[in-house]
DNA sequence: CAGTATCCTCATCGATACTG
DNA sequence: CAGTATCGATGAGGATACTG
């Protein structure tokens, strides 16, 4: 899920079914949501909007700088608005924007299969490592 | 359950709230079907089984041995399953489980999500390198 | 045909230190 | 408080060669 990429060509499934879309668009979003934190970061600002150190509380186990970084992309993405306000001690506030409230409901369908079907795939894995 | 509510903050998770599920299984989730390929394997055993040129032939850029690692992490995981003829040349042929196919679902969300927003998403790249 | 086996590169991420 | 700067480890993934 490396975002600095693709020189390649990839047309795949263009024409064939629509299903999916072309692989480039699938590919894009994967590498913005497929990375270590995106989603979290994103589910944790669901309940409406927090300031920097809140998130960092709110998602064990994210260095400040890796915190930084994935809020950076969302908001280049127009996935996060970030609001500062002029005081001191300084105050940073992110919040989702509407489409970021469209990954939202994604990442809750993910989350639900991953919880759902996590069992599942521990029993097919435990089966499999037995041979 | 989508707080509106309070600015209280939704604790990372632990496997109480059910909203995105813990942020472990969603990391899981994520490991497997946020990496390169992934996504791109699974959508394209949607039409039905494939053997293992032709679905290197349909996903252009993608290195024998990622396919052949990408093939294998789906079959442990109970995704997708393998059957090998007793032929001469060998023939795999590799298929969707039940189970890869309520994943399908989610990679075909994605996807239209993909399609749906690059637009969008390119514009706020644009706006927000423009500074 | 359908894979293994190696080697190698470069991005991702964590830890640490520093700053407006 | 909310960052930036720097360094180093790790490992995903590509290229290539070989095999049952």
């Amino acid at each position: 899920m490396t975002t600095a990429e693709s020189p390649a060509p990839i047309t795949a499934y263009e024409g064939s079914c629509s299903a999916v879309g072309d692989g480039r668009a699938v590919r894009d979003v994967l590498a913005r949501v497929g990375d270590k934190w995106t989603l979290l970061v994103v589910a944790t600002l669901r309940g409406g909007r927090l300031r920097f150190s809140e998130l960092q509380r709110h998602i064990p186990g994210i260095s400040q700088r890796m915190l930084t970084l994935t809020l950076r992309q969302l908001e280049r993405d127009g996935l996060v608005s970030r609001t500062v306000h002029a005081e001191v001690p300084p105050r940073v506030e992110y919040e989702l924007t509407d489409l970021g409230g469209t990954l939202l409901q994604l990442s809750i369908a993910l989350g639900d299969w991953a919880i759902e079907n996590r069992a599942r795939i521990e029993a097919a894995r435990a089966e499999y490592d037995a041979r």
